[in-house]
RNA sequence: GGCGGUGUAGCUCAGUUGGUCAGAGCAUGCGGUUCAUACCCGCAGUGUCGUAGGUUCGAAUCCUACCACCGCUACCA
């Protein structure tokens, strides 16, 4: 293992829109362990960059008039603003349009096809174009997207599938042998339950848009979205190509950060190509959570994107990355909005951290002519602050090792409220009123200026921005030995005798004046529901809702008569059924195995529901539903209480 | 339906193997201080630790049931 490389990514992001401050979230956080892992001499490679085909991309192009590539260059020239007003230290932006990475797609899916592994097919399913996902028949909330609620379309056609299944019980296997490959835990047992419940091949291509990276043996197919996004994390290393260097160096990658929401393709997905093409998985994959705002997923659709560019401008990026990372509770989700950011600004950042350095500063200006004069012997207090900061940096050291990037800072900030504490207790102005005292003076104000200095270094990685500007004040901008984590390790990094100068507040307090709350890009229209509420939305006494006679006489009622009933193989619940109603006979697959025997059903008189939309069940279509009554425990079908025809109307 | 998680002060959350574990930060109130960015320091609270049982000498911490919310997932048509 290369215990000095680290190879650290981000997901590529999508260029159908600005990016909001939860894109900003991960590559903060990936940005953060990078300069981290740098400052402790690793050898870091950080990436990320922009995943930009797809039929969504194609579409947003046409609107716009513009050809794809034109489209794409244009957002992703503000993603990359993005990255540079974050101060984010990335080593490669890579762009699933550019060659180098194409290339590496197309040999990969080669060679994985050349051994077998990716055979034609057909694929049929419901396709949402904005969220670039297929949705199966259950997902479908009201026949729309359950992501944004717009309609999607039955997409069927012939495309390459991925034989995955054939290495599931390898990846089980891997992931059983591997406790830490995903992160946090909960994430990891939801995969293996995932597994565990049988994986499908993957559908890798697609004919129905031409935006993309063409399939090497049969080019009027382009690769679909996740075997060419995900291959970005090998092929920006040059993987099989002829300068394969940063591959060997880099690879296997120590971790991808994404959100929750793509955990399954980087844990499943991701491992599972690697494997057939015999490259070795990732170390690690942490999914963090979700920023919220308004208690709700940040999405266009939803009206509460956060523009992260605005928060920038007015809060400077560091103040913004600060908020980020110590806002987000591990793995779990965090809550946005700009009363908590302005409230950890002027709490942490000004009161706490910005005035330390400032009445540091302030004090050796006026109490030793801006000199740091060395210190004499220590006393208890002095002990006790050192004692503490001592400890800090393995504290940070594991938190980040963990991405548990807030409690890293709760324990920077402890050396910081101490040092706070530090002043009132040794209370050096008045010390300066006796003469008698000057020695004792000088050592609390070294001791004050060290820790600033300790507290700096390790806020480095999180707010980048903000040693630079220490450095100047305490003037150790020339002095690169008192700037080194190993620094640390010893109580005295700042040299005797430098010459501090005081300048403008790092954190300046806002002070938020009636009526001037700022608010970024807020929902302007509010999350309607977009049910069509009928009749005023009034609600029966039964407390069910009320729907009107012509409401119901959508539902169209038949008598159906059981010719045949099997049980459907692999399902406990599931019998499938053949019902002739009327003129026609129908299949229709219904969950009362429980409940009743096959041969009890023929020629029983059932009432389904005839014009219901088509569903596939266990592979199997079923035309409709069988009506029964249920409670806790039973299950009864309806019958007609009469002999009637069967196709006879319910009503 | 299955599996998993969460439910602790007004808010956001810590609470290892059951016995100073009833806590932290923010917000609130009072006091102190003046070097500092109306800051900082100290003190003070408020809590049926979701509900109801159980195990135990003793449970926020273990067990059972239930309620609420969340995540993953499915054979509920």
């Amino acid at each position: 293992m290369g215990d000095k490389v680290f190879y650290v990514t981000t997901p590529i992001y999508y260029p159908s829109d600005k990016l909001h401050i939860g894109h900003a979230l991960t590559t903060t956080m990936a940005d953060t362990l990078a300069r981290y892992k740098r400052l402790r001499g690793y050898d870091v490679y950080f990436l990320t960059g922009s995943d930009e085909h797809g039929q969504k991309i194609q579409r947003k192009a046409r609107e716009a008039n513009l050809e794809p590539i034109q489209y794409v260059d244009r957002i992703v020239a503000t993603f990359q603003e993005l990255w540079r007003r974050l101060n984010i230290s990335y080593n490669d932006f890579i762009r699933t349009t550019e060659p180098r990475h194409a290339r590496v797609v197309q040999a990969l899916l080669q060679k994985i096809y050349d051994q077998g592994d990716i055979y034609k097919s057909t694929y049929e399913g419901w396709y949402c174009t904005p969220c670039e996902t297929f949705w199966t028949e259950r997902q479908l909330v009201d026949g729309n997207c359950p992501d944004c609620g717009r309609p999607v379309e039955l997409v069927k056609e012939e495309s390459y599938f991925f034989r995955m299944s054939k290495y599931a019980d390898r990846l089980l296997q891997y992931i059983k042998d591997h406790p830490d490959f995903i992160q946090p835990v909960t994430r990891r047992n939801e995969m293996i339950s995932f597994i565990e419940g049988g994986l499908e091949d993957l559908c890798i291509s697609r004919t129905t848009f031409d935006w993309g990276i063409p399939v090497p043996m049969d080019p009027k197919h382009v690769i679909y979205v996740w075997f060419d996004a995900l291959t970005n994390y090998i092929s920006a290393l040059g993987y099989g190509t002829a300068d394969d260097h940063l591959f060997r160096k880099y690879w296997p990658a120590a971790v991808h950060l994404v959100g929750k929401d793509i955990v399954r393709f980087h844990t499943i997905i991701w491992p599972i190509i690697l494997m057939a093409a015999g490259i070795d998985p990732p170390r690690q994959v942490f999914g963090h959570g979700w920023l919220l705002v308004d208690g709700g997923k940040m999405s266009k659709s939803r009206g509460n994107v956060v523009d992260p560019i605005i928060l920038i401008d007015r809060y400077g990026s560091d103040a913004i990355r600060y908020f980020l990372l110590r806002e987000m509770p591990y793995g779990a989700d965090g809550y946005y909005s700009e009363d908590a950011l302005i409230n950890r600004y002027n709490t942490d950042l000004a009161n706490d951290f910005g005035n330390l350095l400032s009445r540091t500063t302030a004090m050796i200006e006026k109490f030793n002519e801006g000199v740091i004069a060395p210190p004499a012997a220590p006393e208890p207090l002095d002990e006790e602050l050192k004692n503490l900061a001592a400890g800090i940096p393995d504290e940070v050291d594991n938190a980040l090792n963990h991405y548990e990037f807030a409690r890293a800072l709760v324990a920077i900030w402890r050396l910081v409220n101490r040092a706070n504490k530090y002043i009132e207790e040794t209370a050096p102005w008045a010390l300066a009123r006796d003469p008698g005292q000057k020695p004792r003076l000088q050592t609390v104000l070294y001791n004050l200026a060290e820790a600033v200095r300790q507290a700096t270094i390790m806020v480095g990685p999180f707010m980048p921005g903000v040693p630079d500007r220490v450095w100047d004040q305490l003037g150790l901008k020339d002095v690169p030995a008192a700037r080194t984590w190993e620094s640390l390790a010893t109580w005295g990094g700042v040299p005797a005798g430098t010459r501090v100068r005081r300048g403008e507040a790092l954190f300046p307090r806002i002070d938020l004046k009636e009526g001037e709350i700022p608010v970024a890009e807020k929902a302007t229209e509010p999350v309607k529901a977009p049910e069509a509420a009928p009749a005023g939305g009034a609600v029966a006494q039964s407390g069910e809702e009320e729907i009107t006679i012509e409401e119901f006489a959508r539902i169209k009622l038949r008598v159906g008569l059981v010719l045949a009933a099997e049980k459907v193989a692999n399902a406990d619940k599931l019998l499938k059924l053949q019902v002739r109603v009327g003129d026609e006979e129908r299949t229709i697959v219904a969950g009362i195995a429980r409940h009743y025997q096959p041969e009890e059903l023929v020629g029983k008189r059932v009432v389904i529901v005839a014009n219901l939309k088509p569903a596939k069940l266990r592979g199997i279509v079923s035309q409709g539903m069988v009506l029964a009554a249920v409670d806790d425990e039973s299950l009864s079908l309806v019958t007609t209480e009469r002999a009637i025809k069967d196709g006879a109307q319910v009503r």
